[in-house]
DNA sequence: CTGAAAGCGCTAACAG
DNA sequence: CTGTTAGCGCTTTCAG
């Protein structure tokens, strides 16, 4: 509780005005600062261990340096872990500081949240619709970008692509889909299942078989039953945790991956290597994505109207033995 | 961009002055006002779409009403992510907001962005040592509070104790530990260790057979191949992802758990019931622990010198084929 | 019970 | 190049 630094305590320690100090701190480009003056000011702050007090600038200046991510609650592959990590380490590259909120049905309407933190950016990892960019915007987000504004064609869509063309490619003629029935990620969920769908039609081929998985052995014993009765030979998962529970219901059948029923899980999640078979999936470029998100918020927080149209991300196809 | 209403505007529109605004919508105890005027006052504000501005309310009021969760990046078992969305809602009761910040090797320091958000408390799920909170209180975090604060018999201990004397209970005379490279789960790594180090030595056995086990199938076979020459029976995974690659290190040896060896992991990912045989894994009650820990932070905040000290989370023990 | 007035710490014109 | 002067929107004594 012992008074934290305030600007007037540096300018004093420096002798200088606190618009100098302010100057120096912010390194404003269009002012010019003696290295004199700007080192005597820099030597109090570090002496004094000066912070800005965030709300006061914000207040101030207008704008927040915060960016919210919001995220679906649920299984947050370690590889959404890292993106997340290297996307607050690329925004703080334009000093933004990113936090994160698990948004779940049960949790605070992400606007107040926005509110609450005076985020200037909110970026969605989840579909956000019109009346909801309303919301935020209303809370004080003066840009929100969502990984699904662009519909079916944007990154969601293309996992779905890729897993279907993957198998599609190693000659199955009749997919099968693996749905969640896990209310938070069925909006993802549909998502890719509608890019798998697109796949199919370009192939000539019959929609996919879909099957709602639960994450229970018995229940994908059931859905793999299903499968192989109406001719289905590949099968891609809406993630790897239900492409597991798959493998877990051929092994109940005595049955085995690829041989049997192919499938293919996306996310790469640290145990998708440790299955038997090793279970194929669809991963992205982790870091590729995080900076390019960065420079969008950046920019569209620049004023620049950036549209972020998805579809650019670069997909890795892990190809492992259960495909 | 335009304009959010001000509580000025609020005045205006109900005829009252801001400070009144201000009453009523704080529901400041100490003051009474009139139904009738209240009620003008929450109508304008909902009309109006009225949001606080939160520096603003910061700045004037001295105190944020953000709390930061620190966790340390990677693997987010599923019940982490629940576990955070609890404690997010359990927060909001006492009128605070929530967000997680991944503190990973190259994320920025936590004090910077507690900084950054004006954050009233930060909550870290990973070791924090005193150097530490002086910078995180220097930052101008009023409280902080650590998982670990209170060493090996807080709850990280507690679950290698569980683990142990589940293991011990059920027979085993000599157990093994399979630690995590990663460096990032070390410190934690660590505290559970030592807690079976702990339950070992009361039940006069042998402390356990450490062994580094990466999440590959060869590194895995190599630390089964080292447990089995050692006489080990059953080992505790510092977690399911690690748990899950013994069980694949076994299948390599041709092995099947429990019979040649027990194992058990903490966390039930979602996987854990998928593996074969089914992993017996130690977790913990999400909603209660929530729940405590919110009363902390809460407490602490309104200046209640609550040491939190860990030892009271109950622990769930999932009994399932693995052991 | 309600309002006027004084800041919280910072930024940003605008003068010097 | 540096300092003076206003606020940003809100809370909070302190009078009425």
């Amino acid at each position: 509780m012992s008074k934290r630094a305030t600007s007037a305590d540096v300018a004093r320690a420096a002798g200088v005005s606190r618009t100098t100090v302010s100057f120096v701190l912010n390194n404003r480009p269009d002012q010019t600062i003696p290295d004199d003056t700007r080192r005597r000011v820099l030597d109090a702050a570090r002496r004094l261990d000066y912070r800005p007090y965030a709300s006061a600038r914000t207040l101030a200046a207008g704008r927040s340096s915060v960016v919210l991510l919001a995220v679906p609650a649920l299984p947050l592959g370690s590889n959404l872990g890292r993106f997340i990590e290297v996307f607050a380490g690329e925004l703080s590259g334009y000093g933004l500081t990113l936090v994160t909120h698990l948004s779940g049905a049960q949790s605070r309407p992400l606007p107040d949240v926005c509110a609450a933190l005076n985020a200037s950016a909110v970026v969605a990892l989840m579909p956000v619709d019109h009346s909801e960019v309303d919301a935020l915007r209303r809370a004080g987000a003066d840009v929100v970008l969502s990984q699904f504004s662009r519909g079916i064609d944007g990154p969601m869509g293309r996992v779905g692509r890729a897993q279907a063309e993957h198998l599609i490619a190693r000659g199955h003629q009749s997919l099968g889909y693996a749905m969640s029935v896990h209310s938070e990620t069925r909006p993802i969920a549909e998502a890719r299942l509608s890019g798998v769908i697109d796949a199919c039609a370009e192939a000539q081929l019959n929609p996919p078989v879909v099957v709602d998985v639960d994450l229970e052995v018995a229940d994908a014993a059931r859905a793999v039953a299903h499968w192989r009765e109406q001719g289905v030979t590949g099968v891609c998962a809406i993630n790897d945790e239900t492409a597991i529970a798959v493998l877990a219901g051929l092994r109940e059948h005595g049955l085995a991956a690829p041989k049997d029923l192919a499938i293919i899980g996306v996310d790469d999640i640290p145990t998708a290597r440790l299955t038997d078979p090793p279970l194929t999936t669809v991963t992205f470029d982790v870091v590729k994505a995080a900076r390019r998100r960065a420079q969008a918020v950046a920019a569209a927080l620049a004023g620049e109207e950036v549209a972020f149209s998805g579809g650019f991300d670069s997909r890795l196809l892990i190809q492992r033995s259960s495909t």
